[in-house]
DNA sequence: TGTTCGTCAAGAGCGGTGCTCTCTTTTTCT
DNA sequence: AGAAAAAGAGAGCACCGCTCTTGACGAACA
């Protein structure tokens, strides 16, 4: 649907420059430092101007935060789609690389989307959508992983209590068709993943660990085992 | 050493009452709404006087990393010294579940240890000696389970490269004297807890996971599995 | 004891921020 | 062509971190 009016193109059109050159910023100070004056002065406009585009800062973060979720999810896909489908190991540590290595690429915006919540800001609700599809990749590849027999029986360890029967049902719609014991394995799993990339790009590995991809690489095939993926 | 002389002790007051409110402004508004202009509105000072004691913003943060450091290890040592000796998953869990409690009843100062990087501050190198205080509660637990070969032989799982040997060999001055496969395990645990917690601190977690302490303890107990701890 | 000197609170001010309100210009629709 | 809607410009408010200068006070020294 393309737009009918003059002024309704320009406005798409400055509404996209505005944000490229918010991402632009974002990228190189960080969410803190994203002024909307400065985008203003960059675009030759006037402050007051740009709210005619985002009637607020909290705005323009939220379509950021939504461009962000959405780049990453593509990497995350196309990361996936570049496997063969039955090795659902090599599918799993591809898909991990491609949440590292966006997170490595675009710093400030994984800090956007994992870090720190803006104080006073709120996500709404219409981030959801962009925000869960690296997280549906990793969900088909444990579920067909599942269906293909390919989780090994794990290592002992205790099944989860019933009372999480309820939240397995929310996760199941994720990660579909599987019993509560994968979703659990696959949750920790997801958040080791984050964990690690975090915890990285925010510097808890300064001075200590150095082989970082290696180490990575390796932590995530502990994960796989936990998880029962083979190999 | 008590200060001296009079002027001294009001100094050492005044500092001590400045970081005060600044903790309290944190834990309402947030890293990014601590205002050195605020502190001294409800100190009864001019917002200048402040810079006699905190030459920068930054200053004070890092004052208050520090605090927050020392009062996490401080509970995660507490935790610990509660536990039988010889209870190593016991002792994880516990563990675990003090840094969960400790950061869901401060989370700002969570977040300001473990969340996003204040951007363009640059934490100093005399932070760190705090900062390691609870992975050295957790890297004694490690290392005591493992001489007390309380540390079941895992699921078979690929044994770390070679050249990871190098980052082992630093991290075996926080767990002590154990093979570089019982180092990597316990990295991965380590993160995979932090990653959990700002998951769930963070908001990553909500509309998913409810049953949130359980879910907590039951994704803990995988990872005490994975690492080898018994039962 | 008296004086000097370092420390500190206070105030004004600089350049920056998000945001609002008003006024004018431009474009679109009837 | 005229009315209505949209957009830009400008001034202004209340805040921020930080700097510089000024004047007062307390402590150490002659």
């Amino acid at each position: 649907m393309t737009a009918r009016t003059a002024r309704e193109r320009v406005r798409a059109e400055l509404t996209r420059e505005i944000t490229d050159i918010a991402r632009r910023h974002l990228a190189t100070e960080g969410a803190g430092g994203l002024s909307l004056r400065a985008v203003a002065r960059e675009m030759g406009m006037v402050s007051s101007a740009i709210y005619r585009y985002f009637p607020s800062r909290d705005d323009l973060l939220t379509a950021l935060i939504i461009d962000g979720y959405n780049a990453l999810g593509e990497a995350v896909e196309q990361a996936d789609a570049g496997c063969p489908r039955d090795d659902f190991l090599g599918r799993w540590l591809t898909v991990c690389h491609a949440v590292r290595d966006w997170a490595l690429a675009h710093p400030h915006e994984y800090a956007l989307l994992y870090g720190s919540p803006v104080p006073g800001y709120q996500a709404p609700q219409d981030t959801v959508p962009a925000a869960v599809r690296d997280t549906i990749v990793f969900g088909r590849i444990m579920s067909e992983a599942h269906h293909a027999s390919a989780l090994a029986p794990a290592q002992p360890a205790p099944p989860p209590p019933p009372s999480l029967q309820s939240d397995a049902a929310i996760v199941r719609s994720i990660i579909p068709d599987v019993p509560d014991d994968v979703i659990f394995r696959g949750l920790t799993a997801w958040t080791a993943l984050y964990g690690w990339v975090s915890f990285e790009l925010f510097g808890q590995f300064n001075n200590t660990i150095e082989e970082r991809r290696t180490a990575f690489d390796h932590s995530m095939r502990l994960m796989a085992a936990m998880m029962g993926l083979a190999q």
